[in-house]
DNA sequence: TTGAAAGCGCTAACAG
DNA sequence: CTGTTAGCGCTTTCAA
């Protein structure tokens, strides 16, 4: 492990000097430069970062939180934070803080401090202590999903996705309409899935349809929690003819349910999705698409600009969504049947 | 941001105290770690992970490279290997090499260099001059998937997956069966995909079957890719009655594939995956099934020993795979017909 | 354009 | 059990 003493002495300069030509600082000749960045090469010199973060305070290290690695939604988002991190020359320091013990115990311990220069917090609902945890830490922070004070903000716009899906069950000419919720019995202080519930609700009320209680059933983030939320609606003395369900991967598990129910979709129900997972088309899923791979990237990207002008300024950026109609909505049985008399 | 010095003074002893106090170290009065613990968590102070890895030269962060985040596989993988790393005190530093040029360009700057106390290679196929520039590194290294000389490894017996799906096809009577191989045409020195080749080809060969070259097909690692490779059996003129595909992605495709052509699965082809992905069991794939968390965290606790023993002695660990039979296997149409005469 | 010197905040070896 | 001292390897004034 050469050191930068050493490639100056090799090179007939001081440290400063290298220090200098080697991160593209002015005030160096290019003929001087040249030689060090050769004898550097040579001698495979690489920086010791800590001596450099410890020097400038700087880590060029940015620390993504995010609740699994494992769902294709979170690993789209990482992969286009990390392209744009790595394009400005960031390092990336990856958090996982899916189940409660390690979510409590990373905003315990704020494993983060003083090892990054940012934190990027993707489609992670934080309660308001949370955040203020963040914070306290008194750097660039950012969120992809929703907003929040002090954070610079990607996200759709949850309610109009809501919207968009329900009505289309509306327009089909479903009245019976289900929600697979993405909600805990108790909530993390989440807030995508309430507004969901919310838009959800209003819509029916809108279109002069009574909520049922019993129509809106918890779902987690799962498959699994898919299957055995549709298992549940099935079991109700009157099932419904449609379900919203919060994301793609539960309507797959409702898909799942009720291929094992011997029920066809959508002639015995309709499903709506969210997100439009890379599986949604294979399964012929109707749902609401977001763009998920751009929200990382715009994320970092807010970051980096924060980062590189040096200001706390945060700014809030509003993605696009769209209704994709594929095989798993159709019109209610009982309206086709009328159609058909 | 309180520094040592800060709690020092006001626990009115020196920094070392604190700094031993606070990493747990022996040699300091219960009396007094508590106080100092007690003032460090008043000052909210937090060690600057910097200063500390300049002093000792370690970072307490491990280097994870990976070619996807946005494979469920790989982010199973990643999953089990953060969660042992975690509990050791380790933080992760996460990085993708997906695309050629990425690859290229870490394993051209290194950028793990003075940041990773230890590497951690997921499911990728090194080239050996790759393996050099890490070996390069002096550091704790180890691999998923295959071996290496100077890693420490797991890895399934990919020879032994292959035959337990090739011959489950054939004793269902099949004899006309392609392989979706997991193999871009230029090859980086990846090994498993020939292994898996080469089984294949082994297998047909054990039971007296003459592989056809134009059955081989390639099918690189998504939906779309096995989807475009079964539309090319499809399209030959006599098209195989069972294929073995690399991995559960490139089955599923198949799988969309077969259903776009109104062909039915096991009816009209049987198919076998490898992996056994999260969806597999919707979508009633048989396939080779292997530990997917547990390789990840499996070889992150082999880097923990490493480190903690200071020993360089490499090790290998195989891990267990098993054929889950699902429907998308069955006896080939022939053979149902002639046992229906 | 370059060099000398003074840290950055912590740890570790050695004394006490 | 605790304090003193001397760095870890780099960056950054300030002076030349």
């Amino acid at each position: 492990m050469a050191g930068i003493e050493e490639v100056a002495r090799r090179a007939g300069v001081s440290p400063s000097t290298v220090s200098r030509a080697l991160r593209g600082r002015s005030g160096v000749s290019e003929r001087t430069r040249r030689r060090i960045t050769g004898i550097a090469e040579e001698l495979d010199y690489s920086i010791s970062r800590s001596a450099s973060g410890l020097a400038t305070g700087r880590t060029m290290c940015v620390g993504v939180i995010v609740p699994f690695v494992w769902r294709w939604f979170f690993g789209q988002i990482i992969g286009g934070a990390e392209q744009v991190l790595r394009a400005a020359g960031y390092d990336m320091m990856l958090y996982t803080t899916g189940d409660l013990e390690s979510r409590e115990r990373f905003f315990r311990e704020l494993p983060v401090r003083g090892r990054v220069d940012a934190v990027l917090v993707l489609s992670m609902d934080l309660t308001e202590q949370e955040a203020d945890r963040l914070r306290g830490l008194d750097l660039p922070l950012a969120l992809v999903g929703h907003e929040a004070e002090g954070f610079s903000s990607v996200h759709i716009d949850d309610r109009q996705g809501t919207r968009l899906a329900v009505q289309h069950l509306i327009n089909l000419g479903h009245r019976d309409i289900a929600m697979i919720q993405g909600l805990e019995p108790k909530p993390l202080g989440a807030i995508a899935p309430i507004i969901r519930r919310e838009a959800f609700q209003q819509t029916l009320s809108d279109n002069d349809i009574e909520p049922r209680p019993e129509w809106m059933v918890p779902g987690a983030f799962s498959i699994g929690a898919g299957e055995r939320a549709m298992d549940q609606l099935l079991a109700t003395s009157t099932p419904p003819t449609a379900v919203f369900t919060y994301a793609d991967e539960l309507a797959m598990g409702a898909l799942r349910s009720m291929r094992r129910h011997g029920r066809s979709v959508p002639q015995d129900m309709s499903i709506v999705g969210f997100d439009d997972h890379e599986m949604s088309e294979y399964v012929e899923l109707t749902t609401v698409a977001q763009p998920v791979r751009a929200q990382g990237a715009t994320a970092a990207q807010l970051l980096m600009n924060q980062l590189t002008s040096g200001s706390r300024e945060t700014s809030v950026l509003p993605m696009p969504i769209e209704l994709v109609v594929r095989g798993s909505t159709g019109p209610p049985r009982s309206s086709a049947e009328l159609s058909g008399d």
